[in-house]
DNA sequence: TTCATTACCTTGTATAGCAAGGTACATGGT
DNA sequence: ACCATGTACCTTGCTATACAAGGTAATGAA
């Protein structure tokens, strides 16, 4: 397959700064209600268009899901396959709670004029 | 050498959450004034102490004079070694401003509640 | 000499985002 | 029957960053 196409150090840093926010991103909105991949990347899309794709996004939700933060059920669908939705587990709570913290943490690092 | 040790689900997301991010702080840091790398350490070290250490920056300063954003100049000290002091260059202005676009951007997309 | 402090750097590993693919179901048009 | 479109899922291989764990060298004090 093609390389990523690393470009120049601008686009190059906005990938680094989406890790890890895009994780805290969708453990907040599987907070709020239960959501399915797809719906998850089109909400990605329209909400501004970071760059973000399936790609990126279905990996990330195995990933949390092999790690416990979240469980998945399947609902038929009357347009199209069956769609997976993804709940938070108790853990996914706590760590939610954690990385919320932490977040702040980091804003306020960058926040402090450190002069 | 020994692996970086992974450890569990949450310490690895810190790790990831701040990656960039440090770029960020340091281009603001020096946007303020001179500094150098040392110091930087300290200063990281001291400000809530978020794991960041010397084998992360020293690396990051490197690829900031590559890729043209810093410059350096080197100071004897009558303490030890002498200092590299890294300073902004026109190019590390223009990207750290829109660097802090992005950023604004990112946080924005965290705050809206997508529900 | 030995030690601590200051100050720089390098190597190798783990991880996440990404581009570019693929698979499969439902519907409507030809 | 065939094909395109939309929906919805997934995988492979690449790249760049943060990090641990080392190393090197200069200064000054014990």
């Amino acid at each position: 397959m093609s390389p990523s196409t690393p470009q120049d150090p601008f686009q190059n840093w906005t990938v680094q700064a989406r890790k890890g926010l895009l994780e805290l991103w969708v453990l907040r909105a599987l907070a709020a209600s239960e959501w399915y991949g797809y719906d998850l990347v089109n909400s990605l899309i329209s909400d501004g268009s970071l760059g973000i794709t399936e790609g990126t996004l279905y990996p990330l939700l195995s990933r949390l899901r092999v790690q416990g933060l979240v469980s998945t059920r399947l609902v038929e669908s009357s347009s199209g396959p069956a769609r997976k939705y993804y709940h938070l587990t108790p853990a996914g709570k706590r760590q939610l709670s954690q990385m919320n913290q932490y977040w702040t943490q980091l804003n306020s690092m960058l926040e402090t004029p450190h002069d």
